[in-house]
Parts: structure tokens; C-alpha cells; sequence
DNA sequence: TAATTTTTGTACTATCTCGCATATAATAAG
DNA sequence: CTTATTATATGCGAGATAGTACAAAAATTA
């Protein structure tokens, strides 16, 4: 096959050739993921999304593709803002105990979010899709929910390190339960159970991980 | 408003009056159950479950009604199916160790079980679909999720009573962290993570409800 | 056998959906 | 100014979809 000796440049960069773009990218994709994550791939038309971004299908085609490559880019800037808002969390120098809380209490008024009512987690939602077929999806999501597990194994770790876990702690075994918090929260969450009732779970995957208040 | 003197029978009870059914309703049910619960209800179309149980369209209006009471119809079945099976195995006479690890095994099973692939946890799906809106659907999530909180619940209070778990072990938490756990293997079985990097989440689990093994 | 009742199968309608073709507009390069 | 290039807007077309109308079929009851 002959290549071409153009197009070596991604389009973001070739700004300048000929009729400007009369919207961000980046907003409309933030919008278009607000319809996606609130529906989902299948009850979410195209025509919900050019009358939430404010565009007409055919911007939408050239700006992103079709309506599978859209959604992956969609999700893909949710994990992006997600991964991002929560780094300084992880990050922060507090004690364990703190910090998961925040961590968990963050994540639960994340998935209470919404214009139209929770929405639960992105990611969970892309895993119950039947959108999880495509193997983009699917490898997208795997990645996702093995960065969260990672990311709790090394606050873990880090903790045991400092003496705030006992030796004998697993950071693997603690961190898939968190995980497994997040999971509950964002089902009850999406479930519309309201905040009140889910919050003590919070309590409990801090008690359960970190041992009881009066230690 | 002026009430009708006939059909205060439900219809299921009026068999014999004019052409039988070609078909079981369950059966069908169950076909149907299988369809929504690998795609979800947006992704199904009447079509597919008119092919999966062999039915036209008008056949399924007649016995179900429309898409959405043939959902929550569906889903019914589904809740109805699990609590029967689940209920000798919470019933069992074990130690709370081996019967919480069957309990979560055969939850894993059954999430990975399907025709056309994994598909986890009916519930699961429910809540994370956009039809989650719906009340009627929404009171029957809830109340699938609270069922499973309570079971636990009643598992581990008597187990305390038993003397198998420590006296200030608090059951509702447990509990919680139980179910947390099955949602925690529905989403990852979903997302055709393999069974082998499941399954160490259900000893997490035991170990973390019952303790270290060796106590 | 005739009348009644319910199910079944075909076909229809109205609507939605995705993706694209085509024409027009706006900007940079020559 | 002219040409090339990219974006926008209107709208088309093929196909899917939900729900229903209507007539034929199969059973019970009189």
C-alpha cells in the first residue's frame, strides 16, 4: 500500500487549513459524555447528543467519528477528569483513615451527580452496557477498574510502610475491597437509594479496612 | 367510574374459554429474562425476543403487555429464580466460612454463566440501566438490594449467636461489605474479566468477614 | 352444529435512527 | 483575487422499531 505523504500530523495540530471550527472539542465531548453517562450507549441517539452539544450530526461525524468512536472518546475524557481530580487525594499527607474517607466520600458524591439524578460511576455503567462487547470498550474498562485497584494497593502499601497498617495487612486484598466499595456505592447510588443510607457503607469499608475507631 | 363486572379473575385463572395458548408464559418469560439480561432493555428489541421464544409480536403484547411490563415482568422472574436457588444454600447447616464461600462462589458462577457470555448480575444491570428511572423498575432494585443486605444480615447475626463470629461483630456492616462484594464480582465478571483474577476476590471476602483462616 | 371467546399471523403505520451526499460558508495559501 | 481546504447546514434514504388493526384459526359452550 502507497502511503500518503500528508495527514502525518494528527488533525488537533493542523489547525490553520481552512474553515475554523466553530465549537472546543473538548467542551462538546464533555457534553456529549454528560447524555452517554446519564443513558447510556443504546438509549442515547445521536440526535440527543447534537441537542446537547448545540452541533448537527455531521460536526459530530467529523469532529469524532461515528457514534461508537464517540462514545469511547467520551469515556475516555471521564477517566481522564476523574483520574486527575483525584491524584491530589491520593496524594495528600493525611492519615489513612482521613483520606479514605475523602477518598470514598469524593467518589460517592461523584456518583450522586447529575443534571437529571445519579448517575453512579461511568465505568460501571460501561461494564453493565452491552456496549462491553466491543473489544475497545472492554479493554478500556479492564484498564480502568485494574488502575483502581492498583491505586489503593499503593496507598495501602504506602500506609503499612509509614506503620498505619499492621505488618501482616495484604494492600491487594484491602485495596480490592475498596474497590468493591466503590462498586456498591455507585450501584446503590444509581439506584437512587438516597445519600443517607448509602453513606454508612463509607464507614464501613473504613472500619473493615483500617480496623475500629478506638484502636 | 363504573367498574366492570367481568375479568375481576386474573387471566391466568380463565384458562378455557377460548383458543388455548401455543405456549408456556414462564417458558417464554424465561427466554425473554435471557435476552434482557445479556443486552439490557434499550439494546433488546421486541424482534430479538420475538426470535428467542419462537412468539410474534402480538402473541408477547397478549401475555405481557408492552416492552416495559415485559421487562419488569422478566426481571421478576429473575429475582424470583435466584431467591429458590440461593435460599438451601444460606439455609445450610456449615461453618459460616464454607457456607459464605459457597454463597459467593455460586454468585461467580452464575455471573459468568450465559449463552453469549458473562453477564453478571441482573440487579446490577437493572440499576445501572437508564430504565432505572422508571419507578416501578426502581422500587424493585431497591428492594432486590436491600433483600441481599438483610440475608447477609441474618446469616452473620446468627452466626454470632453461634459464637462464629466475635461478640462485637456487627452483622449489618458485614453484611453490607457481603454484597458490596457481590456487586464487586457482577461488575468485573461483566467486564469478561477472567474467572481466575475473580476469583481471589471471594477469599478476600471470607477473609475479611471471618478473619484469617488460620485463627 | 352454531355462537362465543381467545389466540395467532400478517401486515400496516408512524416514528426514530444512523450515516452520508450535497451545497454553502469561512478561512489560509498562492 | 483566485484557489484550495475545512466546517456547517439542510435534508435524504435505507432500515429498524414499537405498537396495533384485522382476519383467520382453534378451542369451549349452548
Amino acid at each position: 500500500m502507497v502511503q500518503k505523504s500528508t495527514r502525518l500530523v494528527p488533525k488537533a495540530a493542523s489547525r490553520g487549513r481552512g474553515r475554523p471550527r466553530a465549537f472546543e472539542a473538548d467542551t462538546a465531548l464533555g457534553q456529549a459524555m454528560d447524555v452517554f453517562w446519564s443513558d447510556g450507549f443504546a438509549a442515547t441517539s445521536l440526535d440527543d447528543i447534537s441537542a446537547a452539544t448545540g452541533l448537527n450530526r455531521p460536526s459530530l461525524y467529523g469532529a469524532f467519528g461515528d457514534k461508537r468512536a464517540l462514545y469511547l472518546q467520551a469515556y475516555g475524557q471521564y477517566r481522564k477528569r476523574v483520574n486527575e481530580s483525584f491524584e491530589p487525594l491520593f496524594a495528600a499527607r493525611e492519615p489513612l483513615r482521613v483520606k479514605l474517607r475523602r477518598i470514598l466520600t469524593a467518589c460517592l458524591d461523584l456518583y450522586l451527580s447529575g443534571p437529571n439524578g445519579p448517575r453512579g460511576c461511568f465505568t460501571v455503567l460501561s461494564a453493565a452496557s452491552e456496549a462491553i462487547a466491543d473489544p475497545d470498550l472492554h479493554s478500556l474498562v479492564s484498564d480502568a477498574i485494574d488502575g483502581t485497584d492498583r491505586a489503593f494497593g499503593r496507598l495501602f502499601a504506602d500506609a503499612r510502610a509509614a506503620g498505619e497498617l499492621p505488618e501482616d495487612a495484604d494492600p491487594r486484598r484491602l485495596a480490592r475491597m475498596a474497590t468493591a466499595t466503590l462498586h456498591t456505592l455507585s450501584i446503590r447510588a444509581r439506584a437512587r437509594i438516597p445519600r443517607a443510607e448509602i453513606l454508612p457503607i463509607v464507614d464501613d469499608a473504613v472500619t473493615t479496612i483500617c480496623g475500629a475507631e478506638s484502636e
